[in-house]
DNA sequence: TCTGGGGTCCTAGGACCC
DNA sequence: TCTGGGGTCCTAGGACCC
């Protein structure tokens, strides 16, 4: 049987071609897209093509960034834009086959299937271009890569940019393979590469002649069979379509602080935000969670992670602060604070749990699902627990980079709106 | 003044049960 | 009372992606 045809569609410089694609007045220059907000902490997490030759690529800090490209033009990020025009890109994806796999907001997997011959898929991949363009906006372009499979079909649209289109057939692989250095394979980062040069492996080709038993007992079952079998041009995994997507496994939210903090009522109150956060995101998509994980990065860079698992179900964020703050005593130093982190995991929907047995969490429920509401309608914390920050009014600096006058209503001020539903 | 915030998957080892 | 072997659940940690 033939093989599969499969297409990797990457956008180039996607927020950045967004900018200049709303704002002509940008295009041709350099750019770059800032994490919301603030601080001297703020990173760049879209670079134009013309900001990218200057050497600044996402993750790079603000500060340096205009260090290595002074007239570089900041702009904040619009994510809500980026991911409407994103799920616009991939219902246009679905006019050439009904699998398309979604990779992250801007790059996507087609299969064409075996019936298509690679002369076809050339075809499509040009009209695709083509759709972009007229469809999506005339500033952006894309790279697309063709093999049959997907880690080859992502190596093939990483190897021409912009605007590249790039063919990897079974024939074509042990003379791509010879010339391309292993790190450009999605799945091997900067804690295998160098450990894979130790081995005297720089090539895909040198990686495909280790013999499958060292690899394995080096790099354990898992990632040794991996290498060897992507050393040697062979793909297995299937695509799996974005309309039957299994149920996400976590869900989390982080927040750098503008300077690092030491007391831990302030990390108390950071954890809490989040908390809440976290819980809102779960109710919205109709799941609970049965364990939380808390992250810290110290003012050192290094990190602390813990994890607990209860015996229950939760959806409000006040449980996930509870049992968030239990795993705070455990931290071993007495370093200052630069990020925390809180997930939850351990994911079902709420419909698949009983109602619980005591009317009285039923009752509280009720009133988290109330200040949802409340919260959805006026915007985020305008109402939220008393417990939040123990004091009355507060300045707080939101992560989004707001001032929020935080404002601790009575109970008997929320009791008329909670009345309303 | 030093790379943010959102995810996924895998593995080793301890605790506990049969 | 010493003992092996299997299974499951949990935590901690590592690696990777955009």
């Amino acid at each position: 049987m033939k093989e599969s045809k499969i297409l990797h569609l990457d956008m180039n410089s996607y927020f950045a071609a967004m900018e200049q694609q709303a704002y002509p007045n940008l295009r041709g220059k350099p750019i770059g897209v800032a994490g919301k907000g603030k601080s001297e902490r703020t990173v760049i997490v879209g670079a134009s093509i013309e900001a990218k030759k200057f050497g600044i690529t996402s993750g790079t800090p603000g500060w340096e960034a205009l260090k290595l490209c002074p007239q570089l033009i900041i702009i904040p990020a619009d994510y809500s834009r980026y991911v409407y025009t994103s799920r616009k890109i991939f219902s246009l994806l679905e006019r050439f086959s009904p699998t398309v796999e979604v990779f992250s907001i801007d790059e996507a997997f087609i299969d064409l299937g075996n019936a298509c011959s690679w002369e076809d898929a050339l075809q499509i991949a040009k009209q695709i271009k083509q759709l972009i363009r007229t469809q999506v906006g005339e500033w952006m372009s894309c790279s697309v890569g063709i093999s049959y499979g997907r880690t080859l079909a992502k190596l093939g649209s990483e190897l021409q940019k912009p605007d590249g289109l790039v063919l990897i057939r079974p024939e074509d692989f042990a003379e791509i393979a010879e010339r391309t250095p292993i790190e450009k394979l999605c799945g091997i980062g900067w804690r295998l590469r160098p450990r894979l040069n130790q081995l005297g492996v720089t090539t895909i080709a040198q990686l495909g002649r280790l013999p499958k038993s060292t690899l394995v007992s080096v790099f354990g079952d898992h990632t040794g069979n991996w290498l060897h079998s992507i050393g040697n041009g062979i793909e297995s995994r299937r695509l799996r379509s974005f309309h039957d997507l299994p149920q996400e496994k976590s869900i989390s939210h982080a927040y750098t602080l503008p300077r690092d903090i030491t007391h831990t009522a302030d990390v108390r109150r950071v954890l809490l935000l989040l908390s809440e956060r976290v819980g809102v995101r779960l109710r919205k998509k109709g799941l609970m969670a049965r364990s939380v994980s808390v992250y810290l990065r110290f003012g050192d860079r290094t990190g602390w992670a813990t994890r607990s698992t209860g015996k229950e179900y939760f959806l409000d964020g006040y449980r996930i602060y509870q049992l968030a703050l239990k795993q705070l005593e455990k931290i071993p130093s007495q370093k200052s604070i630069r990020l925390v982190s809180v997930a939850v995991t351990e994911l079902c929907r709420q419909t698949e749990i009983a109602q619980p047995l005591f009317p009285e969490s039923r009752q509280a429920e009720r009133v988290v699902l109330a200040m949802d509401r409340i919260n959805h309608k006026y915007g985020e914390l305008t109402v939220y627990r008393g417990s939040l920050l123990g004091v009355k009014q507060k300045i707080f600096n939101l992560p989004d980079g707001r001032n929020h006058r935080l404002y601790v209503p009575k109970i008997s001020e929320i009791n008329p709106f909670l009345k309303r539903f």
